[in-house]
DNA sequence: TACTGTGAAACGGTTCACAGCC
DNA sequence: GGCTGTGAACCGTTTCACAGTA
C-alpha cells in the first residue's frame, strides 16, 4: 500500500512523501477542499475535526477522508479527530504552498486583469511578479502592482525573478506559441485558461481551465436533470 | 451495458440517452473536449477523423474515445471514422448546447466584468442577458452590451427572461446568500467561482470553479515532479 | 466512548482484443 | 485494410468493517 521500495520507512518523518506518481489525481483534487474548508472552520473558533464532519461538509465519505489523508501520514488523533491548524499546515507541505512561488502571467486582456485583481491567489502563496502582452499599447504600466514588460523580454525578465508558473491568459490562436516560449523561459508549470489543448514537454505539468467546458457540464447536468452534486 | 429496462431499444433514433446518471462524469467532461477539438479539425477542413486521431491529439486511447462515444449512440462510420461535422452536432445535442442557454450573473467585480467580455461563452450557446450587483455605484451602466441591475431585481429579472443557468462571481462570503436568492428565483444550474462549497437543494446542478484549487493542483504536481499531463 | 488507520471487498472506469462492417 | 462497437479482463478507487488507540 506504501511505497514499492521494500526497505523500512524513514525513522519519523513528519510527511511521508509516497511516489507522487501513485497519489490519485482525485486526491490531491480533494486535498485543496479539505484545506479550504479547514481555514473556514478555523476562522470559526473550531480547533478540532472529525473525518465524518469534514466529509459531510464537502459531501464524501469518512472513510475517503481518512484514505485521502492517509497517503501521506498520520495526521489524525484517534477518539479526538484532526486538529484544523495541524491539519492545514501538513496539507499546505503535501501542496507546496508554504513556500512561496512567484507567477508570471501573459496576456493582459479582460480575463488577465481580472486574474490580477484577484486576491485569492496571494493568499495561498502565489505571487504574480510580471506580466506579459504583445500589444505595445499596454505596455510600461502597472495593473494592481504588477510591471508590465513587453513579450520580448519574457525569458529575461522569467529568469531574473526565477518564476516558475505561467499563466496563459491570451486568445486559442497564440497559446501555443505562448507556451513554447514560456517552457524555453524556464517555467516548470503552465496554467493555460485558452481553449486549446496544449502539447508540451514531459516534464512540464499543467492544468487546463477552459471555462466553456464548465458551462457544458453544466447545461448537461441541468438537461438531464442528474442533480448532479 | 446499455439501460436496465430489458425491452429493445427504439426503433431507430439519432441520439440514444441512457440514464444520464450511468454515463461517468469523466465521459462528459471528455465529450467536451472532443467537441472542442473537432472544431479545430473542422475549421483546418479535415472532413473525417478516426478514433485514434482524436485521441492522440488528447493523449487518451482510441479504445476510450469509442467507448465514450457509445454510451450515447454509433456516430462511426466503419472504415472511415467519424465524420466531424455530423458528430459535433452528436454532440452539441448530448451536451444541451444546441440550444440557447440564458445566463445570469451576479457580482460585477474583476471577474464578472471580465467573464462579461468573454466572446467564448456566446459562441457555445450560453447568453448572459442580466448581471446583478448589490452596490449601487454599478446600477443602471450596461456592460459588454449586458443591462446590470440591483440584486433587489433578481427574481424579477430571472422569471421575466426565464433565466435558467447563474454566475456567482461575488466573494465567498456572500456566495451562499447569493446561491439562495438565485435558487429562490427559479433557475436550474449554478457556476460557483466562489472558493466556497455551496450547499444547494438536490435538484439544482453545480459547478465550482476555484481559481486557487487549480493552482495547487499545478504546485503539487510541479513540487513532486510527476510530470502530468 | 469516540475516533483514526487500514486490510479486504465491492465498485466503476479503462484497456484489451476481436467480431463485424465498409 | 482500415476502422467502429463492445463483451470481457484488468486495474485503480471507494466503501466497508474492524482492530487499535487515546
Amino acid at each position: 500500500m506504501f511505497p514499492k521500495t521494500i526497505g523500512m520507512p524513514p525513522p519519523k518523518q513528519k510527511i511521508e512523501t509516497p511516489d507522487p506518481l501513485d497519489v490519485p489525481k482525485a486526491v490531491v483534487n480533494r486535498l485543496s477542499l479539505y484545506l479550504r474548508e479547514l481555514r473556514h472552520l478555523l476562522r470559526a473558533q473550531k480547533m478540532t475535526v472529525s473525518s465524518s464532519e469534514l466529509g459531510s461538509l464537502l459531501g464524501f465519505t469518512d472513510a475517503q477522508v481518512r484514505k485521502d489523508l492517509a497517503y501521506f501520514g498520520h495526521f489524525g488523533h484517534p477518539g479526538i479527530g484532526y486538529r484544523c491548524e495541524e491539519l492545514i499546515n501538513a496539507i499546505r507541505s503535501i501542496l507546496g504552498t508554504d513556500q512561496e512561488w512567484t507567477v508570471a502571467m501573459v496576456g493582459i486582456g479582460n480575463l488577465g486583469r481580472a486574474l490580477l485583481g484577484y486576491r485569492g491567489f496571494a493568499d495561498q502563496g502565489f505571487h504574480v511578479v510580471a506580466a506579459f502582452d504583445s500589444d505595445p499599447e499596454k505596455l510600461h504600466r502597472q495593473i494592481e502592482g504588477v510591471p508590465i514588460y513587453h513579450m520580448d523580454r519574457l525569458t529575461e525578465i522569467v529568469r531574473q525573478h526565477n518564476i516558475r508558473l505561467g499563466l496563459i491568459c491570451v486568445p486559442a490562436t497564440t497559446a501555443q506559441k505562448v507556451a513554447d516560449r514560456l517552457v524555453e523561459a524556464g517555467v516548470a508549470g503552465i496554467v493555460n485558461f485558452a481553449p486549446v489543448t496544449l502539447s508540451l514537454p514531459e516534464e512540464i505539468s499543467s492544468v487546463g481551465v477552459d471555462l466553456s467546458t464548465e458551462l457544458e457540464q453544466l447545461s448537461f447536468s441541468v438537461a438531464n436533470r442528474d442533480h448532479s452534486r
